[in-house]
DNA sequence: CTCCTCCGCTTG
DNA sequence: GTACGAGCGGAGGAGC
């Protein structure tokens, strides 16, 4: 299926279009293993600015609608994609500063923990090998010590996070050093060593791309570096986020939307349970917990709550009884058990998730709020495994992508209305977008920013965005 | 040396 | 077989 690129993709097309050859910064630079300063003359070359912008955009529209209107309609082209360049080019061109003093300390701090635990680890193994090699650590495991094979893939049994979890759980020492080694060592390669690398030498701050259409769905995708992959789940993970900051006298401002997509999928079905918890403004996982389980809020236990939160999500993705037992840690049988209870409860959820496999079956295609379309020609499929792809992604696609219809507008809001001051769009993470602002406009920033982005678009739940101030990332809460 | 696939891991 | 959408890095093999 066509698709239309990301924006440095599209821009490189195009000039190629008109006959102006552009670089990569792989072409630039030299590809491999050393990594590749972004060039000063790769982000003139491919940022549309200054005196070119215009012109280039300008005779860019035309290409650019021609692939947008193959997978949506004219309007959302008008009113999202094309304004939404323009906001995707500033982004790009502002990018955003990381302390190289702070990476620089993380990195050796983290290189000496993970020699220190790769000496236990080939202590424990009793040879020396290469820890990072799936093959190895397979003979390692299952032939040498023969710890038991759980799970298989493809080409052998698994080494996942998952199976080692639970290898360590039945008392072996190794799985639980070769997780830790892995966190660590997934923190220094692909983010302490590599985004110094990236930083631009002439702006001194890093240049991610922002792609309009990559994502089936219709949400953003970022890549070179992709900075919306950055560790948050665990504290030392997260820690990372310390090394993002601000330009000086700038401090960062940052807007969540909390729960978009449930929100969304209950202004989607109207379901009168699901509708009245969000406007009643409380805590959506601990309302529903309440009600599928019977109790009144205040009985709500912390593990009712949790299981909810598994439960919401799961409907969203169209998890089945065998994943939920997975992750509740409970048998098929009460988990399907579970699933049936939800539906019970919230019965128009199941007939509008039911309306949009039967749409894509008759139409081929579902649709966003704003009419997007996703087609789906894997619901018609003979194959049962593709055919309930294709019903997950009839269920999904309406809901994730109408949550990136409305951030994209209160992007283009925003946009519009910070434009000629000093406060700068650097970030968007699918619900969350990160500022910098000088720092006696912080303030005033974040009230602006939440009151565009809650009235993006009018749902019959309020959209509710959160926001932080903070001197890095991290302190962003 | 380059490109590709697989695995595993990070995020919303 | 078994949860939606992405991107990246290392290992190892195919092919030039």
């Amino acid at each position: 299926m066509p698709r239309c690129a990301g924006l440095r993709t599209d821009l490189t097309l195009a000039l190629a279009h008109f006959g102006v050859k552009t670089q990569t910064r792989e072409e630039l630079c030299g590809k491999g293993r050393d990594v590749v300063p972004i060039d000063e003359c790769e982000l003139d070359r491919v940022t549309p600015y200054a005196a070119e912008k215009a012109d280039l955009a300008l005779r860019l529209r035309p290409i650019l609608t021609e692939e947008m209107e193959r997978f949506s309609v004219a309007a959302l082209c008008r009113d999202i994609e094309l304004p939404l360049i323009d906001v995707l080019a500033e982004m790009e061109w502002h990018g955003i500063r990381i302390d190289l003093e702070f990476f620089a300390h993380m990195g050796r701090r983290l290189a000496r923990d993970l020699h220190l635990i790769q000496q236990e680890i080939w202590k424990v193994a009793g040879e020396e090998f290469n820890i990072n090699s799936t093959p190895q650590l397979r003979t390692i495991l299952f032939d040498k010590l023969q710890l038991p094979v759980l799970r298989k893939t493809k080409t052998g049994p698994s080494t996942d996070a998952s199976v080692l979890e639970e290898l360590a759980e039945q008392g072996y020492e190794l799985p639980r050093l070769l997780i830790e080694f892995r966190q660590i060592d997934k923190l220094k390669g692909t983010y302490y060593d590599a985004l110094p690398q990236l930083v631009n030498p002439r702006t001194g701050r890093i240049h991610s791309s922002f792609r309009q259409a990559v994502a089936a769905t219709g949400r953003l995708s970022s890549s070179d570096p992709n900075l919306q992959n950055i560790p948050i789940r665990t504290e030392t993970g997260a820690e990372i986020r310390k090394g993002f900051i601000p330009a000086d006298g700038f401090l960062f401002v940052t807007a969540d939307y909390s729960q978009i997509e449930l929100r969304v999928l209950a202004h989607f079905s109207g379901d009168p349970a699901f509708v009245d918890a969000f406007r009643s403004g409380a805590d959506i996982h601990r309302q529903t917990a309440g009600i599928i389980f019977g109790v009144s809020v205040d009985e709500v236990t912390p593990e009712m709550r949790a299981a909810a939160k598994t439960v919401n999500f799961a409907t969203l993705y169209g998890q089945g009884a065998f994943a939920l037992s997975q992750n509740l840690g409970i048998s098929v049988a009460e988990a399907k058990e579970f699933i049936e209870n939800y539906f019970a409860r919230f019965p128009d959820v199941r007939r509008y998730l039911d309306e949009q496999i039967e749409k894509a079956r008759a139409c081929g295609y579902v649709e966003t709020i704003s009419g997007r379309r996703r087609y789906i020609p894997e619901i018609n499929s003979r194959n049962y495994n593709i055919r309930a792809f294709g019903e997950r992604a009839a269920t999904n696609a309406p809901v994730q992508g109408s949550a990136a219809d409305i951030i994209k507008l209160a992007m283009i809001a925003i946009h519009r209305e910070i434009a000629g001051t000093d406060i700068r769009m650097l970030l968007q993470v699918h619900d969350e977008l990160v500022f910098e602002a000088p720092i006696d406009q912080a303030e005033h920033a974040r009230s602006l920013v939440k009151r565009l982005m809650e009235n993006a678009f009018e749902l019959r739940v309020p959209l509710e965005v959160v926001t932080g101030v903070g001197s890095d990332w991290f302190s962003c809460k």
